[in-house]
RNA sequence: UCCUCGAUAGCUCAAUGGUAGAGCAUCCGGCUGUUAACCGGAGGGUUGUAGGUUCGAGUCCUACUCGGGGAGCCA
């Protein structure tokens, strides 16, 4: 007897119509009647469970079936049956119905709703409710269609460090990496931790930017990107932000911020292009339970352009506004949170680039603009999440780079390989860093960055 | 870190300062095609923690812990 998955039966039920067919799984639902009952099953392999169908004359041990709980493994065997009146278009009528492994009495995912919080408390179970099904599936699809966009590029994928010695990534607190005893760490004559006699003879950290590293690489393979998590000791306490997460690094070169920005635009349409075609069930639940409209919009993310606007324009179209914002919007202070949102929610409803934005806030490696005063930056604001994207042509001028590093108090002789690589050959070059969870999020309509990831770091949080 | 709301049965929620309850889940029974099935019955509680006010606290007060929403930081 042949040993199949719910998914071959999915795509190629005609094939195996009146076959007999051995397959496993899960029980989601279990309904009983007198001489006959449902299951429902998911074998992990197709969002949807398939009904298997056993009856009191054709079954053994059709008491205990019954009794079987949710979450129960079971394997059956059985005829596969079409059923075109039924709300289901194919079902199993079981032959043989083996319990593998029981669900005890208190398992905790019923066939009710459950809350997302209560969810969170049994990560290692949420895995087997709908939504996380839907949404981890759609990550690890999200994740190979990235991965399938650059390669298709002929981009290079690049495994930067992730522990550095550098702390001048400049985007945020880090974790210390250390092997020292925190009770008794060696120290010096005044008292100082002794940080040469740590595991690599100095201070170390996990990265919070593969950037820098992958600016190296791509000057030597043009066009390279990172994939690969990242951390931030911040304690930022909100839905967009974990303390681990994945960050997505392209970096082009012999390219300018528009070709930056061309290239985040087709990257992000292709990835949700493949998604809409091919988790199609997926889709079809969180724009029916998580998202009213949800895929309708994402259609049209995929088909219309981009709206630009440069941090000039967007100050003056949010006091031109007249809109009451929290926070007064004044040139040179970075846009708050609820002007990001007006502009890509309300003024465009789509996504929105904001580029040029003034130098004091913006990082030091971004290439400063001839007017002196705005750098080559940009950030990709969407609906829902905010920001999605931030990037930037590189300042590829040496002199230029080494006066900015000079005026931030930077220590040049720590980044002396970084200025190499403007002085050997250096061209102009441009990428940008997307939150992998935020594109989840905005792709499943999921508002909660702990709700993407399967085992979320977060502030005061490190379970399973 | 700041503002704000919350924590009661396994889950989701009720309960005027006066004997802690319902639906779902679990267990038992019924039902010949169910779709988060339906119908009947049973068991299930240190009301987040520690103090305080009161004759009496789930309810009022204080602190703490944890969680939600918003803000900052950012991806």
């Amino acid at each position: 007897m042949e040993k199949v998955v719910v998914r071959q039966l999915v795509r190629d039920t005609k094939r195996y119509a009146d076959q007999d067919v051995e397959l496993s799984g899960w029980i989601r639902t279990n309904r009983d009647q007198k001489s006959f009952g449902f299951i429902a099953l998911n074998d992990g392999t197709h969002f949807n469970t398939i009904q298997i169908v056993y009856e009191k004359e054709s079954l053994q041990n059709f008491e205990q079936v019954a009794r079987f709980r949710v979450g129960c493994a079971l394997r059956i065997s059985g005829k596969v049956v079409e059923t075109p009146q039924g709300k289901q278009p194919f079902e199993i009528k079981a032959a043989e119905v083996v319990m593998e492994g029981d669900s005890l009495e208190d398992y905790p995912i019923q066939p009710k709703r459950h809350t997302r919080e209560f969810l969170r408390e049994v990560a290692h179970l949420r895995p087997r409710t709908n939504l996380f099904a839907a949404v981890f599936r759609v990550r690890s699809m999200l994740a190979w269609a990235i991965h399938k966009f650059f390669q298709e590029k002929g981009f290079v994928y690049v495994h930067t460090p992730i522990i550095t010695a550098s702390d001048a990534e400049g985007a945020g607190e880090m974790f210390r990496v250390t092997t020292f005893d925190p009770q008794s760490p060696p120290v010096v004559e005044t008292g100082e931790v002794n940080f040469s006699e740590d595991f690599f003879g100095r201070r170390t950290n996990l990265t919070v930017s593969g950037q820098l590293e992958a600016e190296a690489f791509a000057l030597a393979f043009r066009d390279v990107y990172t994939f690969g998590p990242t951390f931030r000791a911040e304690n930022s306490n909100t839905a967009r932000h974990a303390a681990e997460f994945w960050m997505i690094e392209p970096e082009i070169a012999f390219a300018d911020l528009q070709d930056d920005m061309k290239l985040a635009e087709d990257m992000v349409k292709y990835v949700i292009a493949y998604i809409l075609e091919n988790a199609q069930e997926e889709m079809e639940f969180f724009n029916v339970f998580v998202d009213k409209g949800l895929r309708d919009r994402l259609k049209n993310v995929v088909e219309s352009e981009f709206m630009h606007l440069s941090y000039t324009k967007a100050v003056e179209i949010l006091i031109e506004s007249g809109q009451q914002f929290d926070y007064p919007v004044t040139w040179g202070n970075d846009l708050q949170t609820e002007h990001e949102r007006y502009l890509t929610e309300k003024v465009y409803a789509k996504p929105v680039f904001v580029t040029d934005y003034p130098q004091g806030i913006k990082a030091f490696y971004m290439r400063q603009n001839d007017d002196g005063k705005t750098v080559a930056a940009m950030d990709l604001l969407v609906p829902g999440v905010g920001e999605l994207i931030g990037g930037s042509q590189r300042e590829e001028r040496a002199d230029v780079l080494e006066q900015r590093m000079e005026e931030l108090g930077m220590d040049k002789k720590e980044l002396c390989w970084y200025l190499d690589l403007r002085k050997y050959g250096g061209v102009k070059h441009a990428g940008f860093g997307l939150g992998f969870e935020r594109l989840v999020m905005y792709v499943t309509g999921v508002s909660n960055i702990r709700d993407v990831v399967p085992f979320p770091r977060t502030v005061k949080s490190c379970e399973f």
